[in-house]
DNA sequence: GTTTTCTACTTGCATTTTACAAGTTACGTG
DNA sequence: CACGTAACTTGTAAAATGCAAGTAGAAAAC
């Protein structure tokens, strides 16, 4: 940890480009499996992707469970930490249609 | 812009693991000054200071306002833009107390 | 029943970003 | 006029990111 602070806390498990889509494509679309993240417009890099659902799964934000054996095969599904990250989204939502053009609010309710 | 998801548009400004801790700081410890920022417990490099200074205001999320000519100095003020940030860190601070043991909920209120 | 396709990755490598240390420039203090 | 301070810049090593290609097994297509 670089300091007690809660917001750098959370920066040292989620501040970078890509963990908080993963969350996203979770809590909105429904994506529980590898290929549902790769086709999300965004186009995460696949090294990227394998790493991140690992740190994410290290980090108690993402539980994987096998749902075959050979070869063995996952579902990522989100914890309840993982879950509660929905109000920094829906924050962030709130920022982006307001601030940044050319942002679009989501087809989907985001509460 | 990789997508017009506002989540994504979001983090193309602020994914990092130091911007959102400068206007922490901004908001809440009310610094403007250079050596301020490099004081916060994080020890932020300071090339990555001036280039996230620089950053922030191209993105307007900051505004300099030079305080002296000789030689040119400057302090960084947040614009509405960045202000209304607030809401996001907000959220990322209850989160975090919640889920990372070893945060500590801020001195100052944050609300 | 073999070739092709699909899923879920891993590997290699070039580019970019980050981290740390040291240097710079002009002013301010004693 | 030596010394410290504020606000940077520069150099360089280390780490993260991005892109393309490869792999292994199963399923689908022909």
């Amino acid at each position: 940890m670089r300091s007690p602070c809660p917001i750098c806390a959370a920066l040292d498990l989620v501040g970078d480009k890509w963990s908080l889509l993963i969350v996203r494509d979770m809590i909105w679309l429904g994506k529980t499996r590898y290929n549902q993240f790769t086709d999300s417009p965004e186009h995460i890099p696949t090294n990227i992707l394998a790493d991140r659902l690992k740190r994410m799964e290290r980090f108690g934000l993402i539980q994987s469970k096998p749902y075959q054996d050979n070869p063995p095969r996952h579902e990522y599904h989100l914890t309840d930490k993982g879950l509660e990250l929905r109000p920094v989204l829906i924050e962030m939502i709130h920022w982006a249609n307001k601030h940044i053009p050319g942002t679009i609010t989501p087809p989907v309710p985001i509460d």
